[in-house]
DNA sequence: ACCAACACTTCGGTTTTATCGGACAAAAAC
DNA sequence: GTTTTTGTCCGATAAAACCGAAGTGTTGGT
């Protein structure tokens, strides 16, 4: 529970930067009693004093110092508040503010985002990358709205949050041109010892691929680890070396990258979850997101 | 003047975190009543609805959602207010925290700092270095309490902060040996080609210098122009040129840089100036170090 | 289709809080 | 010493926050 009367907080705040009670009062058009008696409240509140007197004036302690610090930022906000709502520009459009784990393919990503742009409104999409905790963090703080990654969200973390398994995308291999055309007799015997690029072990996916190239009896000669996907493919488009992917965004990748699918990596499947507050008014945008019924594109195994 | 209810604010808060009117009156111990009716004062006075009847419960606005991302804010800023003034370790010392402009000499600044340290009480001191006009938005915004600095604060600018030259330093020009050996004889002439390095003209002293050079009519070779001093000086001592700095330190730059005086430039003195904030209510520490009155440590012009 | 349960609103009256006038104390200026 | 300035304490008053009772609209069950 926040103890703090924000009221009072203004009033020492007027105080500080006035430098006295009286001028505070005046720009305030309060008499100075009020002030007064609001302040001590205040310091009673917070057990410590703000003011020291200072001759016929005052004196900030270090207590109150460190209050004015905060209080600062406090105001700030609050006007920002008040001029953010007053500004029109948001009228009619509806933000969505999305985080996307390094990880997942940003194909998927948007393809996952597209169900939003079907609402009957405006809707302006506001996207963030970057580490899982990052995100979970900021989806706390209310920064973010939605966050599309690869794992559930902990359970029983400190943060209350709610995780649905947006869908499963079943995994294949690709590669450009000359590479597939090396590697397609024989698949998936043919992969051992080719370049491979994959993603680190901080992707929930990374270890399924290991398991399924184990399981394959192939050992392909990894030629790099990345952490973003967006990365790895660029790597993967220049032919350095053979890369995984939804099979479902084939098409997608053959026009934008130039690389062909070798073959489905059965049994293999990237999980997505959107994680969102557990609150019961959630973003109307999420709520089309996660109604997007978990409907596997390619059934997880053949 | 900022019409905002906190208070207000603060039950919309707790409301969308709830997910209804009914669980935050639970949480709060008040009466559902109370919630509504000030919510809709809140409003109201903002002038945008927060939420929207949706079937029987509510639902977020966009102007809501944005309102709720502030108030995350705010509230855990007042959260970390609380707990900073009962954290016990701000007992008997008092903060300084002291910007420092990149051009100006570190060993100036710890000089001049060091009056605050005869105070009477434990002075922590807190430095930060930056872009001068970084360090005064942080000083507006209390971050820091006073900035040392080349140059006054511009005046008539929408910053209320007021300036105290704190001194004129003479300057000299000094080099390791080998380089001062070489030039020793006949300067100012000897510099003439001398390998030299500078403070870029974001310093307040480089014009002066450059004047200087051009009055005595010799053109050293600039090898290098540093924003920040300090690393003008660690270039200095490896010998790769001629620098300036304050006569003043010409013991400590000896003892730390190895570097000897060539000679004075008469005419040629740093201005310091302590930044403050203009509130009547200054830091006791600032006050301290303001009033170490104005001494010329050596008289501008010879 | 109807009724009970639920969630919020509206409208008084009551309680709490904030505010101000008057009297007072302390420091500084004269 | 007197006046001026600045802040504090006390009691009355104005403003706000709060709650009980009654009312509207929605959902879900039968």
């Amino acid at each position: 529970m926040n103890n703090l009367n924000f009221k009072h907080l203004y009033y020492f705040w007027v105080v500080a930067q006035e430098g006295s009670m009286t001028r505070a009062a005046e720009r305030l058009d309060l008499a100075i009693q009020t002030i007064s008696g609001q302040l001590s409240l205040l310091e009673r509140q917070l057990g410590k004093s703000l003011f020291a007197a200072q001759g016929r004036g005052l004196a900030l302690t270090e207590a109150g110092r460190q209050a004015l610090g905060y209080a600062d930022q406090i105001f700030q906000l609050g006007d920002a508040l008040v001029e953010a709502l007053n500004s029109s520009d948001n009228e009619n459009t509806l933000r969505l503010r999305v985080g996307i784990s390094d990880g997942i393919p940003k194909l998927l990503a948007y393809r996952l985002l597209s169900s939003v742009y079907k609402m009957p409104l405006d809707v302006r999409l506001i996207c963030d990358e970057g580490e899982f905790e990052t995100l979970l963090a900021d989806l706390a703080l209310h920064r973010l709205d939605v966050v599309l990654t690869d794992r559930p969200a902990p359970i029983g973390g400190n943060l209350k949050v709610f995780s649905k398994r947006l869908g499963d995308f079943a995994t294949g291999i690709f590669g450009s041109v000359s590479l597939v055309d090396r590697t397609k007799a024989g698949f998936p015997q043919s992969l051992d010892g080719a370049p491979m690029l994959l993603p680190t072990r901080h992707n929930a996916l990374r270890s399924r691929i290991d398991r399924w190239l184990e399981q394959n009896g192939v050992r392909p000669r990894i030629v790099g680890e990345f952490e973003d996907s967006a990365l790895l493919n660029t790597f993967g488009r220049e032919g350095l070396g053979l890369f995984t992917a939804p099979l479902a965004l084939a098409e997608q990748i053959a026009e934008q990258l130039g690389a062909q699918a070798l073959g489905a990596m059965n049994g293999v499947s990237e999980h997505i979850y959107a994680i969102s507050n557990e609150r019961r008014i959630r973003h109307p945008a999420v709520e089309v997101l996660c109604a997007a019924s978990p409907q596997d594109e390619t059934p997880a195994a053949v």
